[in-house]
DNA sequence: GATGAATGAGCTTTCATTCAT
DNA sequence: TATGAATGAAAGCTCATTCAT
């Protein structure tokens, strides 16, 4: 499930932003030309070079957590290349060759973060899948981790999630994931029982949207801690009961 | 169950937007108390000018169509104040007689867009008050009608919710909102059965953020027309067997 | 004796510059304290990054030329910021990049004036302390010297003084400037002469003030030729005589 | 003495203002297009009509006193036609049936304050030319006098002297009374004692711009107030020391 | 006359991106 | 390769003034 950008929202960003990441490249915008070297093909939002020196990663990761940084502390707005830059210690120019726009450094960090939860998905379908584990149980397991994961960089989280613009490269790579989990959680939901659900598909992609909008609730509206809890377990409780009566039906 | 903007997100969006119509506006400080005129307080986000005369009030309309119709067809990135009082077929100058600034603007079409839904949220309470109704057949009604008024400008209201920079103003309302409604739906609960549940007001707060996002999604994201029908069965019934076991349990 | 900007008017300038000179640069608010580079620390009006290279140092010398030719030519008002970019030959960004805002562009006029100024004074107060002078010769040489400074540039000398709008900063440089000034005189007053004068302090305020406003008057609104050598002979008269008849009263 | 725009100064005004008021009118600026009836000849910047009904009389000064209100509260760049017209209880378009322009207002004020000054000088010139008053005594009453005057609108008169742009037609009508008052000056300094001074002219003049200075300096910056009487003596002591040092020069 | 809605040129300022050094 | 000075399109917003009603 990917967590950075559920039901998915975006920013407004700066116009300057939005006019120049939105739409198709400003005119001064210039395509990489042909470079060759360490390149990667010129995708639009993807990091120019593949880092081939230490010393370039290093720059890759101060820039990526100098942007992180500005982001949690500053909001996205404020976020601008230079001062990335600056904060990284880098110079601009530098900045420049390692992102080919301000776009790819937040894909960049978006994938970042999407790396971290995809092991935490992984782990929680296997325990889905296992008979021995009761389905409230492994639903439980994973809203506790999925909101361990957020709780790491809380806010540059929620403004990945809220205030940065999506670009169609990840709206379509949400897509593509929601796509790729609901037939995971498709067969899932056909190991664990003998009956035929009315509809496993769109059962999964409520299961989907369901788990993303709440985890993020929970996550970035933080509700009085006590109620936290309760929230916690009235969440999964929504959930097992949902698939359990599904089973109770078919099975009644 | 407030619909427009709801666990939604916006960011700063433009530094330009962000750093005027974030920090208090220092002309408008002073305001001339004794001055009457058809002025409004001069909150910072709410229109500037009462319009008085028909020709008045012909031009904030077709500001707010303008600015709706702009939104939905390139973004909230691309929609500028300029372009929007070119759309609209007035001056510039007339568009900030009526606004004082372009927040003000997109909070008209949020409010717009909510009095739009106030009333079917009105009536799904009322009948999910009714005892006479099943909770499914009052939750399915609640979805349906959401969904149409949502079916009206899609990709305004998407926009409006995704990509929209949320002020600080817009989130107080939001969380006054979803604290109206939480009291609202923990009344019913206790009314519609005799046995306390564990937690209402968590169990509150996950309908209305289940409701809200699984809205969003259905009417912003449209799933395949087919697996659409079956993901608002199954949305329902997520819900109130979510409700309905409660009850049973507490019954049981 | 400062001369740039004395008693010295201005107003708000522009609703524009007013709202955004005056009130707190919303996003500079926080100032990134860990980032070093060539930036001094984020006062409004000061600039906003030291030079590093020589072509650095050429542009800002030519923004700030170009400012001062175009207060010359058509007063405060018609100076923007864009002319003086286009002046300047210099794009607007670069204007930016050493000048937070209009009102830091003039600040460094304003204080490239009274560096030229600082060293007459300075010499004027030494003779002033010189027995071997006549305190009228002291003055005489006092005001040639303060109206050859102001010949250099006198028209942008006059708008400098009576039509750029004071901020609160250079109103407050004024004060202490005047003040300082004023403690150097009165230590002389005293030096000077055994008696002591009823009010050495408002003594010197009023010598202050009044070289001040003479110089000006002389320098910007020249009455005819002939006329103004009398003139400057009756300044200094007065302000000797003014001095000298203390000493003789205290002395008689 | 003309006291309101002394050494004269003028302010930045908005860069509209300025833009508008000191250049040649824009091109939408319509000239009085011979309109008949209780109008002036259309001189910019004097009103437009002479109001001849007692409404018109009150409207008139209720623009007058809402600008001047303004001014003093807001300084000038907050003083706008809209403003003035709202606080005047008088919409726009009739705030110009009675003036063709902001510099009009202005203008209004500023002779508005000269009349009320002009007795005071009057009275003080009879004062000056009578020998049996002497010279001390009656330079320390206009003094006082002209403190007292400004002490009735402070902060307007401040910003009238030292913000408000200068309007040709003021400057040149300052020269003009300056010249006036000189010739006054030098006249009763030719009775007042048997022998010629050196340059009765370059006299008169300075007299007539320490004391314009000095008066403003009291009335606008005002230092703390047992330094102020002491300033007050200072001042009134240098200008009759001045003078009456002449004549005992010539009469020994 | 009075009203007030409308106008629009023009201002300040930003920031992603380029490219000479 | 790294640097950082330079670029400039474009945005939000103001306010003196006009003119239809």
């Amino acid at each position: 499930m990917r967590q950075a950008t559920p039901t998915s929202r975006q920013s407004a960003a700066s116009k300057h932003v939005k006019a120049r990441a939105v739409s198709p490249r400003s005119k001064r915008a210039h395509v990489l030309k042909g470079a060759a070297g360490a390149r990667r093909a010129s995708s639009p939002d993807l990091p120019r070079k593949l880092p081939r020196q230490p010393r370039a990663h290093e720059t890759v990761k101060a820039i990526l957590q100098a942007a992180a940084k500005l982001i949690a502390e500053q909001g996205f707005a404020l976020m601008t290349t230079n001062k990335i830059a600056e904060r990284a210690g880098v110079s601009i120019g530098s900045l420049y060759q390692y992102f080919p726009n301000k776009t790819a450094i937040l894909t960049s960090l978006l994938e970042e973060h999407q790396a971290g939860i995809q092991p935490v998905i992984e782990q929680s379908m296997r325990e889905l899948e296992d008979p021995k584990l009761a389905f409230s149980e492994a639903i439980r397991r994973l809203f506790v981790r999925l909101l361990e994961k957020h709780a790491v960089h809380p806010r540059l989280n929620r403004v990945l999630a809220e205030e940065v613009p999506r670009t169609r490269r990840a709206i379509a790579l949400d897509r593509h994931n929601e796509e790729a989990y609901v037939n995971r959680v498709v067969e899932i939901l056909r190991k664990r029982r003998d009956t035929r659900v009315a509809h496993p598909i769109a059962m999964a992609h409520i299961l989907f949207q369901a788990t993303q909008a709440l985890t993020r609730w929970l996550a970035h509206t933080p509700p009085e801690i006590h109620i936290r809890e309760a929230c916690i377990d009235e969440a999964v409780k929504m959930l097992s009961v949902y698939v359990q009566e599904r089973r109770r039906r078919s099975a009644g």
